[in-house]
DNA sequence: TATGAATGAGTCTTCATTCAT
DNA sequence: AATGAATGAAGACTCATTCAT
């Protein structure tokens, strides 16, 4: 399958299909403990039909990933309003990455695979990269505005998307049992904390209304 | 080596340099493509002299994990001022964290495998554990102090051991050109600014003399 | 080849055609002798699919074993004749084992192994129950019609396959030139005089038409 | 240790530990499954010492299998009143045997490995022989003296032997709970049928004082 | 499309044996 | 005599990938 093959409507299913079962044993194995005859029997197929429907496992993964990179980026774009300031977008974005990576925890895992020596990095990396960018982008936004701290953009949203990131995992190791909607919202504190100029703002972008200064 | 072995000095000398081979290699080429032969080449010894020192391949690795833990612990340790503020050792801890891992950035990539369905999970974890207690331990005292917000320390703890890993990692793979002492700096800054109270406590925490509020 | 799989017919040829292979080989050289890629070599097939057939080479030694019993077994049952009394019966079964010994000596090596400490005791030594088990019921009936001497019908059964075995271990290892169908009568004598309460039922069950005794 | 070497007494000492050491483990677990640092843990010395008393682990099992058959032998003799018929005296080696046997279970399920492809099936096999010769030069006599019937003596010499080696497995690996001397007597009887060319000669190898014959 | 069969390079691990001290 | 260290050949087993049908 190194070309581009027009699928029949069965055959997309069958590849969806191929792609879900190797997207739970990826997250819930890991993908080198994932052989492609185990996708196969979870898909129900035999192991020959993979390779009509992949060039080989490495691709799959890496379909896998930007599948899923897009999704989480159309929700990023989904929840952030357009008309609010930088540093509430970036919460916005954040607190909905939580709660999608909570949502889709079984794909999510794969995304952690990066990791010095995979054969990986470069996809993955590219990934995180465009989550950097958008950041980067609003944060220069909000230095600009003197809302967001006057520190290197690109370190800081590094740090945004990392941290998010980094919940993300843990709530998806069940390490936690607080719902998901506290997790968003701590992490939204935790971003925005990091990330303001000055105290004022930083309510301002949690939307309090109202709050006493010491 | 199932059992406890009573190593001569010349043994010690030779397991060590075996734990020091294969620490480079993992972080070069990633745990999985680096074999038990490699490791031996490296150390100039024959494959059997493996098996003579270390249960297998995992056994050693975990063997890794424990020491390089131990010593990022130790080394923090060192860091801290005994006699200064919860916030104050925090940022100080995470300044030589990220240091340490610049110094030792070879060893620290193992770590960084925390992956799902990876036998290391455990061992891993655990010493993730270890560093959140530590953190935990100075935030609640932070909080009690009124200088770190009031949020729940646990989780706050996290975010601080997280971030020190997300940037340890990122000057790991060489993606800044930025000194590591600058970089630490941006570090401590950063979690400063993520836990503190007030502005008025992340300029004291920071060292700030100084400083004109807005 | 851990699960049931169902096999093509050409998938069953190259399954038979690894077992026979694995028999001689086997026979030949013994079973630690012979490694798995021997097998594969003598089939004149890859290492692999060794593995797609067997679970593994203990498990493809069971499965000869099996077999051979089955086979042995039955080559005893067409060789009895249902009408005979038992000690007779007794007689054909074990001349049809040193004939069939003999014919399929590579294939009976195998069920030399059982030693001590082997990995296949326990398939073997249920194999030889029940051979055990088959000349019993004859053992005993010869008892009861006071044809075979009263004596413990289990140790006397034992015997009877054990001497069995001794003599087409002899004659498969090659020491001694003497035809099998004069070997296989010799066992048969040797039994009968082993088990017969009384001269003349020997020589009735040796079918001795008129002999003069002393 | 390839030449005659003379050993100081506390030498001899430790040679006949590790000769202990290694019978009981090859009983237990068989010669391949003994690793040679198996009898060195279990005599408590270092590998390295091993090959300071021994060639190899191949002539290690060959001495001990030559003592053991070496000690068999006297027992037999020790056993046997030279007075006694040739039908008697055989019946009282092999009672001997099994009670031999018996006693040193362990040393002797060594000699069951005289298998195919085994490296020792001729050391193994000589030992055989040995017995083999003993037991013949018996029935020959026995022929002779019309006690014993008619047939050829290597072969019936060789059934007697293993008659007693298939009984004394048989209660080695504990599959009765039937009291060694019975079992011996039993052996007994079943060697005297075997070979007794008339029922007044079996009673009278059976010590048999009066009997009722049908 | 789909299947079962086939390939073969790759790796861990074992263990008898030898060596230096 | 005795020890711990070192060697290296050998073999089982895995699994991504390809093939014939």
């Amino acid at each position: 399958m190194t070309d581009e093959r027009r699928l029949t409507s069965q055959g997309q299913e069958r590849k969806q299909q191929l792609l879900d079962c190797a997207a739970r044993l990826f997250a819930e194995h890991g993908y080198a403990d994932t052989r492609v005859i185990d996708i196969c029997k979870a898909a129900g197929v035999a192991k020959g039909l993979f390779y009509w429907y992949f060039e080989n496992k490495d691709q799959l993964f890496k379909e896998l990933a930007e599948e899923i990179r897009f999704r989480l980026r159309k929700c990023q774009a989904d929840a952030i309003d357009p008309d609010a300031d930088a540093l509430t977008r970036i919460r916005q974005g954040a607190e909905a990455s939580v709660q999608f990576m909570s949502d889709h925890a079984r794909f999510f895992s794969l995304l952690e695979v990066e990791n010095v020596g995979s054969q990986f990095v470069d996809v993955l990396r590219r990934g995180t990269e465009v989550h950097v960018g958008d950041v980067q982008s609003l944060i220069e936004a909000g230095i600009a505005d003197g809302q967001i701290r006057d520190d290197d953009p690109v370190l800081l949203a590094r740090g945004v998307v990392g941290i998010v990131g980094i919940y993300g995992h843990f709530h998806r190791t069940g390490r936690t049992d607080l719902p998901v909607e506290d997790l968003a919202r701590f992490v939204g504190r935790f971003v925005v904390n990091s990330l303001a100029a000055d105290d004022r703002l930083t309510d301002l972008a949690l939307g309090v209304q109202v709050r006493q200064r010491a």
